[in-house]
DNA sequence: GCGTTAGTGGCTGGTTGAAA
DNA sequence: TTTCAACCAGCCACTAACGC
């Protein structure tokens, strides 16, 4: 059998028992079977058995490989992953990579109903060496070129984690010329080098608590957050209560004429950003200092015409 | 074509928890 | 306490894929 056979096996063994728990060897057997007929139709390389002596090997190996650990239920007669796991971003995202890997796998033949969106590699060639770098605490130095410079410029630097945002990945870290948090986008990174330097991870600074208020990846540093209202019209107000800007969206007004949210977050450029992608299907409220920014942005573009 | 390697299925004994 | 059912894991043989 192919490598992507028993991988596929993996995903689809965690695939059932997310999407129902406490499933008995038969139930597993069954779902498996299905939709290996139903791969095996587009790809008959991929020849994938099952038995009871398989699965008992596929769940110690889940568990080896991805860290996902697959139990036995004596009063539910049924495997379950454990409650933890489920609710586990990586795990979400690693079922939703497997879904999209097999269906533009099926989908060879439908190439002309699919438009796949045409961006920069990300960067993620970098991420096992800077999480081996930020697991051992080794200093990284890298070349970096910001959007707004044409200059490279060369960087040692503490890292201490890695953000996603909007598609992109950036790595979280404390810059030894200034002693302050920032942020590098992996896809300006290059000539990534992990030093034998280590460093020491301050007691105090927990990155969670850092970027809670936060819109984006710009560390706020000092800043406090702001009670921040926006007001958006009934379409638009649609997405965003589908599509929640940040965690702490609350919902002010919801009526025929507005949708009136208010958020604690930083003003950073991240944000303005954002809100001014609304255009004029967005006000802001409060705080000032922010109404001010859109305002002054939104003049700026007028004057342009 | 041949040898090696890795995945799989089946058999078997040990273990565990529920029921009598 | 004993019995039973089901799972787990070790072992071995088979087979397909792979490299030379």
């Amino acid at each position: 059998m192919s490598k992507r056979g028993y991988i596929s096996r993996y995903l689809l063994i965690l695939k059932k028992l997310k999407a129902k728990p406490f499933c008995s060897y038969e139930e597993l057997k069954s779902y498996i079977d299905n939709q290996v007929d139903y791969l095996q139709m587009r790809d008959d390389t991929l020849n994938i058995g099952f038995s009871k002596r398989t699965l008992q090997r596929d769940i110690r190996e889940i568990s080896n490989i991805f860290g996902i650990d697959i139990e036995y239920s004596k009063s539910e007669k049924g495997y379950f992953i454990s409650q933890s796991e489920t609710e586990n971003m990586n795990f979400q995202r690693m079922i939703e990579a497997f879904d999209m890997f097999n269906s533009l796998n099926l989908a060879q033949d439908l190439t002309p109903f699919i438009h796949i969106e045409k961006r920069k590699p990300q960067g993620t060639e970098n991420l096992y060496g800077l999480l081996h770098a930020i697991k051992n605490k080794f200093q990284i130095k890298f070349s970096y070129q910001k959007f707004w410079e044409d200059e490279i410029s060369n960087r040692i630097v503490e890292p201490y984690a890695l953000k996603e945002f909007k598609n992109r990945w950036y790595i979280i870290t404390k810059d030894s010329k200034d002693n302050s948090i920032k942020s590098f986008a992996l896809d300006r990174l290059t000539n990534l080098e992990i030093t034998n330097k280590t460093f020491l991870y301050p007691g105090t600074y927990n990155i969670e608590q850092s970027y809670r208020y936060c819109f984006g990846i710009i560390s706020p540093n000092d800043e406090e957050p702001q009670d921040i209202i926006l007001s958006f019209d009934p379409f638009q107000g649609k997405y965003i209560k589908t599509l929640p800007l940040h965690d702490t969206q609350q919902i002010l007004v919801d009526n025929d004429d507005e949708l009136q949210i208010k958020l604690k977050l930083c003003v950073t450029q991240d944000l303005v950003m954002e809100l001014l992608s609304f255009g004029d299907n967005m006000k802001v409220l409060k705080p000032d200092i922010l109404i001010t920014e859109i305002k002054t942005a939104h003049e700026k573009a007028y004057k342009q015409y």
